[in-house]
DNA sequence: ACCTGAACACCGTTCAAGT
DNA sequence: ACCTGAACACCGTTCAAGT
């Protein structure tokens, strides 16, 4: 039943039919069921055939990874402040990413999104980070605080965690709505941390006094040595 | 060359010695090459002949992720207060995750360790919470924010992340020790909030006004109506 | 340039044996 | 109970054709 085509024929495939064709058994079937034969028998070619669309099937998955990125609404300019935007922005981010939660752990397994709309989420969000008076490595340091928890709650709030085992009878499913409060508020904190210690050189610890490791954690492979 | 042993004869394999040959699989080849049959190869073994000590490939990689687990210190009791041993814990996991960053993805991509190592985790964490003041549905927000962040960093520390186009020059690849001044920063700004605002119901935004998404973010989907 | 047939080098897992 | 042989139902990708 796949084909009924001969060598010569075409079957009038597009990159994006392909792309579109792929997002749509994401969808349908899950992150399992996203294979390239599967996709192949969808569009009613040969497996092969999509090689003449596609490089590879990381190359196919990181241009719908990208194409995620682009449902994330920008913030309205200067609604309440660069702040509010970053909130904004993070929460849009987020929303965008539960709805295609099998993603997900794709952002995080791989090298997590290099194309033009995560390159465009990230202009934005300097942007902001400096009108908030955030600027250069403390900037940087607090785009990769705001990225890695946004997408790590999303990958966390589809699948159940790690909980307590204290209140085994509440443990009940989280809602959608719930999970969305307990973001919002690590979100809070972060944002607040972000722009009262932003520009603070980080050496100094008001909370704790050891910054290093303990012997035996495991991590003292490339320190840099510091000098000076 | 893999086999000359005959159905009846034993090799004298142990569930612990698969476990111990995945893990040297996995830190000598990654990921992609722990497969079933090239564990079966190491141990001299028929692919099938696993399936006597594991139920499932998807089961020997959790009991393989709650055993990392095993190796995150338990903070010192008391040194400096709970925060601070809230501030150490999370660290020592950040610095065993790192140890063992080929595992991190898939702790978000599947249900995240449920073994007696992260319960073990778990508890700790609440009772340091406890001790801070924070307890009930709070500590469950605070502790899903802290295990979010550590894992998402981790996860994002070995391999790139979405980098401000900005200042490319500036992004070679930071350091081992760069990468945890950041994520202590951020462990910081969030220990903060979690102490200072952990009881407030969190209804009410101090800096935001909006709290609901932008129609057409797409999460709408099973908001639970909230009555009262 | 676009597609097919056939094949390569794999997967995880099951089933029926053997001792 | 523990292991093997053989097989099932798959993978992603390549190579040599055909028009």
């Amino acid at each position: 039943m796949p084909v009924r085509r001969i060598p010569g024929q075409r079957a009038g495939l597009t990159r994006a039919a392909v792309l579109a064709a792929a997002r749509d058994l994401l969808a349908e079937s899950g992150l399992a069921s996203l294979t390239m034969r599967a996709l192949a028998r969808r569009l009613d070619v040969a497996p092969n055939a999509l090689y003449s669309h596609v490089a590879s099937k990381t190359g196919l998955i990181d241009d719908m990874l990208d194409e995620v990125l682009a449902e994330v609404q920008e913030p309205a300019i200067d609604v309440e402040g660069p702040i509010a935007g970053l909130h904004q922005l993070m929460t849009s981010t987020y929303a965008v990413l539960l709805a295609h939660s099998d993603l997900v752990p794709l952002y995080l397994a791989r090298q997590g999104a290099r194309g033009p709309n995560a390159q465009r989420l990230g202009d934005t969000m300097i942007t902001l980070l400096a009108r908030s008076g955030v600027h250069g490595p403390a900037a940087r340091e607090a785009l990769r605080v705001l990225i890695v928890y946004t997408i790590g709650f999303a990958a966390f709030t589809t699948r159940p965690l790690i909980d307590p085992p204290i209140e085994i009878e509440a443990r009940q499913q989280l809602t959608t709505g719930e999970m969305l409060d307990n973001f919002t508020n690590g979100l809070r904190w972060l944002l607040a941390g972000i722009v009262t210690h932003g520009n603070s050189s980080g050496n100094d610890h008001p909370v704790l006094g050891a910054a290093g490791l303990q012997p035996g954690g495991g991590i003292a492979q490339e320190q840099p040595a510091s000098p000076g």
